[in-house]
DNA sequence: CTGAAAGCGCTTACAG
DNA sequence: CTGAAAGCGCTTACAG
């Protein structure tokens, strides 16, 4: 670590092992294994451990992963699986299950085709790597059905998992009814909805929920008020720029949008159009993004708590890893309705 | 893998292994090891080829990959460290490492806390990993020099890697070349900067070249015309919005941005601002993103090959891993400016 | 072409 | 408290 370090940016020669530490500090390797892996106390005289820590830092021993891995029989490694990495959300997810995983465990990712589900094959090779546990982000229900691993598995995101994989998922159910809720309490009677065509099951959810309470509150879903386009900004302003004067036609006067990238996408052409949001159209999102309290105006949005699912979906790992029982097989968290200008004139 | 499988969604009882293989097809270990990994031709009689496979996909076998490891020294991993992965030029990256790697190597991903460069401890913990190799994105130099490691690393996006570290790098400077060239050639005199405050070296680059190139095409970028934000639409808008009336007043006629994201941000400002683009404002960013071709207007970016930087710094570490020589240890991946109707008028 | 055996680096009963 | 030894699952000279 010191700069001058002689040997920086050079290949040491071979890695240090077990045993050149135990020869070293004149033990047996079973003594250098113990305090290592701090289980020592009571088990090492205080005078051996002294002369192992010594000579595990002159010697810059760091314990082989691979053989520590095949002696215990798993590693102390947490792969996590998942098809869709490059939006803001996923980076909270992962902050979430970093901090709960802290140091004990080494969270590695895993990265599927963009949308894709991973597959089994695939799984079954990661399996070969022995990871004390998976996580595995926005599977399909078949997917799940099928592996069958023998290691801990936590499924993130996935709504439809069967109840003997463990899953942690967000309630966007009652979310996509809390927005409709919203909209039906300003009076709106005609509303679009602006869907995320990638296909996976929360996205589907929140479409049907929504459906589903624009109908229970006796407002209307015009024919052709349901788009979709991908998760992108420049998509979703496109999509809306196209449907904007038919669905104006149709007298809408509210879009409820699949996740708050859409939503940026049809605040964005509002504007052009010289709109004026709340009055002449209301606009609520998913996900309530970081950005979405300072877009022009304000977006109403569902606030799903992606650190709260990383770190639940750890939690429920960890335990499972550990043997503890869990609380339950299924843990939903909750949204929460977050009302700002893009819905509601704002002071 | 039969949906019908008994066993789905339960844990098997326990792994399969060589042992178990080799009883089966009544063959020793050693043979499975062969047939399992495609080294069978001219070693194992055809006839044991059929009864290992046959064996090998009847009780559903696959190689231990740490019992593999162990024995042959390296795992057939490669790890990227990568502090940002929230961003659709990432996920380009990782496609072209994806497609270079192949099936040969198992692609994982390590990430550090948002925007740090990775620290040598915890490198040094991956390596117990024992990884084939090593793909580090946007180290520090720092860093590199500190690390030393006993296996290939390929750094990445890092234009200040010592000479002993491999890299593969984005020509940003020609890049920002380019652009002033383009706004000089238009006839632009003042101009501004966008840039992006993470503090990474492409970034600095970028930022360097372009206010060195404006001074030598005898432009001018007035007090206050460099500004920074985080990558980020919103922020971006924000900022431009905050900045652009005193250089308006300052009689600035076009601006640089450190990114595509930096510049979509200008771009959405300045239509709600009224400005007539290209004629009041120019408008230019780095990354050329795939939504850069249909922002309105189009935007003129400096296109930067992510899936070849990805694919490019994948082929130097098989290379290495390999055993084979590199052409060069370090590579550096030509930009292009693409120009489009933010800074131009178009058909 | 084949299999017995050594060895990769570690952990963990076990005997002392 | 300590160390010799077995064993984790595999690969690879080696002898036949």
């Amino acid at each position: 670590m010191n700069p001058k370090d002689p040997n920086a940016g050079e290949r040491p020669p071979r890695p240090v092992t077990a045993a050149m530490v135990a020869r070293a500090a004149g033990v047996s390797t079973a003594t250098v294994s113990l305090v290592a892996n701090g289980k020592a106390s009571g088990r090492v005289s205080e005078r051996n451990v002294q002369k192992v820590r010594q000579a595990i830092s002159d010697l810059g021993y760091v314990v082989d992963g691979i053989g520590s891995s095949l002696a215990r029989g798993v590693s102390s490694t947490v792969i996590m699986v998942a098809p869709d990495i490059s939006n803001p959300f996923f980076a909270r997810l992962i902050a979430g299950v970093r901090k709960v995983l802290g140091s004990d465990y080494q969270l590695l990712l895993s990265v599927t085709d963009p949308g894709q589900s991973p597959s089994v094959p695939e799984v079954r090779r990661l399996l070969g790597l022995r990871p004390a546990g998976l996580l595995i982000d926005a599977p399909n229900r078949q997917f799940l059905s099928e592996l069958g691993s023998p290691i801990p598995v936590v499924a993130i995101d996935a709504p439809d998992a069967p109840p003997q994989v463990p899953a942690v998922n967000l309630d966007v159910a009652q979310g996509a009814r809390d927005m409709v809720e919203h909209f039906a309490g300003l009076g709106h009677r005609k509303v679009a909805y602006l869907d995320a065509n990638t296909g996976t099951a929360t996205l589907r959810q929140r479409q049907q929920a929504f459906t589903h309470a624009v109908h229970e509150h006796g407002m209307q879903l015009p024919e052709g008020a349901v788009i979709a386009t991908t998760i992108d900004v420049g998509e979703a302003a496109a999509g809306f720029a196209a449907a904007w004067p038919q669905w104006q036609a149709q007298g809408i006067t509210a879009i409820g949008c699949a996740t708050d990238t859409h939503a940026y996408g049809v605040l964005q052409e509002a504007r052009v159009a010289g709109l004026q949001l709340p009055d002449e159209l209301a606009v609520a999102g998913f996900d309530d993004l970081p950005y979405s309290s300072t877009t022009n105006p304000p977006l109403t949005s569902i606030n799903l708590d992606a650190e709260g699912l990383g770190s639940g979906a750890a939690r429920q790992l960890r335990r499972l890893i550990e043997g503890e029982p869990l609380d339950a097989s299924h843990l939903v968290l909750p949204g929460q309705l977050v009302v700002r200008g893009s819905t509601v004139a704002q002071a």
